[in-house]
DNA sequence: TAAACTGTAATAAAAATAGTTACAAATAAA
DNA sequence: TTTATTTGTAACTATTTTTATTACAGTTTA
């Protein structure tokens, strides 16, 4: 988490339901969220990747949801952005001759690994649907 | 997470722990986890105000724990090293004209919140004594 | 054919992290 | 009591990551 990307992406989300199948432009969610549009347009090209959104281009264009928002869950929302590096992101280059240093990357990535896990789990429990909601 | 600081943190535990008592110079630390050894007794700034180690100063001096490894638990390391700034650190400043601009901030807290309150749980389950029994 | 979009590359600016240098203060041991 | 070793800390620099901007080609509609 900590990561801006991800409420970037679900303030996307929640304005894509919200519009309820209307096509909005990046412009548009870009007043929304505050944010240069090219940097929706890169959020969208992820969302995309994944199967959370369709974007229809040219005169009238924009993005929709591409499922319904009980389909999305929030956890593969976060393994979508957060992609290949996980919680970690420790990038240390210990000293091999210590007994320590040698094997804490191995441990520390499996601490990491267990824990996202149960972070996803956790996280998947609710769907876009859920988030949306929380709005009046 | 996310956090070189948690790995700095653990890898210094982890050597105290082993160090069974002994005093370890900053630069011993600094030399096993391969940085700077002003950033290892920046990092003990923190864990000593958070109670898990005591450091004496002077010629022979260095750092130990205050506490055995199984009264440590690693969601209270991760906490102490999140310090302030939750799970979120999105700053963004959204249009608050917009029905969901205006409330996502207080929506994206919540839900750091409550994901993040799971992770600590989880991470507790676990001590430092745990963590340090995972090297040969 | 003009207007309104997306897609994308290239670059710049800003913010966050990490590293360095320098030195005062404390302590132990010769 | 002097020297060597170590912590504590401030000030500064460098690097990396994140975010923002500019520019423009390609698509689609009216």
């Amino acid at each position: 988490m900590n990561n801006g990307r991800f409420a970037i992406s679900l303030h996307i989300l929640v304005l894509l339901d919200k519009a309820k199948g209307e096509l909005l432009s990046s412009d548009y969610m870009a007043g929304s969220i505050n944010i240069n549009p090219v940097l929706v347009r890169k959020e969208l090209v992820n969302l995309r990747e994944h199967g959370f959104v369709l974007s229809k281009e040219g005169k009238n264009g924009g993005s929709t949801l591409a499922k319904t928002a009980n389909k999305i869950t929030l956890g593969s929302l976060y393994q979508s952005v957060k992609g290949n590096y996980l919680l970690g992101n420790h990038k240390n280059d210990p000293n091999p001759l210590c007994e320590v240093g040698r094997d804490i990357n191995r441990h520390l990535n499996d601490l990491y690994d267990e824990t996202e896990k149960r972070l996803i789990d956790e996280l998947n429990k609710q769907t876009l649907a859920d988030f949306s909601n929380r709005f009046a």
